[in-house]
DNA sequence: CGTTAGTTTGAGAGGACTCAAAGTCTGTGG
DNA sequence: CCACAGACTTTGAGTCCTCTCAAACTAACG
C-alpha cells in the first residue's frame, strides 16, 4: 500500500485517493502487516489447503498459477505496491492456486482475520475496502473482455502496451499461459 | 436486491448473510430505487456517454455489449434479482456498452450518487458494498479463468452447467459472442 | 564448462473462423 | 387463421490460426 501514496496523479483512483486523504488508514494497515521474505523460486502452497493472508510486495515479484491437466497456468502477477494472494479462499474455502517468487522478494502479509477486523474500526476502513474492490474489478473486467474476442496477438500487444514491466521481468513461459497461448505461438508471435 | 433475501441457504454469499441480518440494508437502498419497465428490445445507449445509473432486474432480462469491429459482443447477462450497469463508468468516465432487454423487464434503478450516499450512511452499508464486490470479483475471476484455458466446447459446457436458465432465455446469437466464439461455431458444438 | 531451464524453429493436425446458402422460427397484417 | 418478411439458426466448404510433438538452439548457474 505503500507506493500508491507516493504517486500522486491526476488519474488516481478513488481508493488511492482515500489513502493519501488519510494516512492513518495506511499506518493501520501497516500495524497489522507482517514483514517477509522469499527468495527466488520459492513456493506458497495453497493447493487444496485455505489460504488466510494477503500479501503485498514491497520489493521482488510473484505470480499465483495452479495446474490445469499438469500444465502450468498463471493466472496473476504482482510486482513492488501490488498485492497477490490465493483468491479463491476469500471466502474460507480451500484454493487451487500457489504463489511462486519470481525473484527475490520482501513484502508484508496480513490475515483475512485482521483485514475483517481492520474493516470493523471504521467506515473509512470499509470505505477504503470497497474502493479498493471496485478498482480490481474494473480492472479485471478489462481483462475478460481480452481473452474475450482479442486474437492471441492481440492480447499480446495490450500486455506490452499496458504492462511492458511484466516483458521484462518475466519468462515467456509464464507470459505465454497468462496470455491464454502456448510457449510456441507465444515466440511465432513475437518473432514477427 | 429483493431476490436474495428469500434465497437463504448454507452456501448463502457474506454479502447475502449481512442483508438478511440487517432487513434495514435493504429498506435503504429500496427508499431510493426508481420502479420502472422496459420492453423487451429496448435499449440504452451509454455509448460515449457516462452512465450513471446501477439496475437490479426485478422481472425479465437483460445484456450489457458493445460493439468491437461492428460486431456485437455480449459481455454480461442480467436476470432476476440480479444487477446490471455500464460498469466502465463506475469511476465516473465515458462508457462502451450500451445494455438491452431481452425480455418485457421490470427494475429498478439507483444512482451512483444516491448509492455513495447510501455507503456514508453506516459502516454496515459500506460492508454490504465492499461484500457484493468481493463476491462478484470472486465470480470474474472465474469467468477469466474459463476464457483462459477452456476450448469452445468446454465454455459451452460450463455455461450449461452453471447457467441453463441462459440458455433457455436468451439468443443463440448472443451466447456465442459472450462465450467468445461465433454463431456457426455454437450451433456446431450443440449439434454434438 | 557441463547441466538444466528456457526459448526458438519446424512439420503436421485440428479447431475455429469467414463467407455463403439453406432451413426454421416468430410476429404482424391481411 | 394464414401467409409472408425478417430475424435467427444450421449446414457446407475452404482457410487460417493455434495446438502438439519433436528437435535444435541459447542462457543461466553451480
Amino acid at each position: 500500500m505503500n507506493k500508491e501514496i507516493k504517486n500522486m496523479n491526476p488519474a488516481m483512483a478513488p481508493y488511492q485517493k482515500l489513502l493519501t486523504e488519510n494516512p492513518e488508514l495506511t499506518d493501520d494497515f501497516n500495524e497489522l502487516m507482517q514483514p517477509l521474505s522469499f527468495p527466488k523460486n520459492h513456493i506458497l502452497d495453497f493447493e487444496n489447503k485455505v489460504c488466510k493472508y494477503s500479501y503485498f510486495i514491497k520489493e521482488g515479484a510473484a505470480r499465483a498459477f495452479h495446474f490445469k491437466d499438469g500444465k502450468d497456468i498463471t493466472s496473476h502477477f504482482a510486482f513492488e505496491g501490488e498485492a497477490i494472494t490465493a483468491i479463491d479462499s476469500l471466502n474460507g474455502g480451500k484454493s487451487k492456486y500457489n504463489i511462486e517468487f519470481l525473484e527475490d522478494s520482501t513484502l508484508f502479509s496480513i490475515s483475512y482475520e485482521d483485514m475483517e477486523n481492520l474493516y470493523q474500526k471504521s467506515i473509512l476502513h470499509e470505505r477504503l475496502g470497497r474502493l479498493f474492490l471496485q478498482q480490481v474489478y474494473i480492472d479485471l473486467v478489462e481483462r475478460v473482455e481480452d481473452l474475450q474476442f482479442h486474437t492471441a496477438h492481440e492480447r499480446y500487444d495490450v500486455l506490452v502496451k499496458k504492462h511492458p514491466h511484466i516483458l521484462q521481468r518475466v519468462a515467456l513461459k509464464h507470459i505465454s499461459s497468462y496470455l491464454g497461448i502456448t510457449q510456441e505461438t507465444l515466440s511465432r508471435i513475437r518473432a514477427i
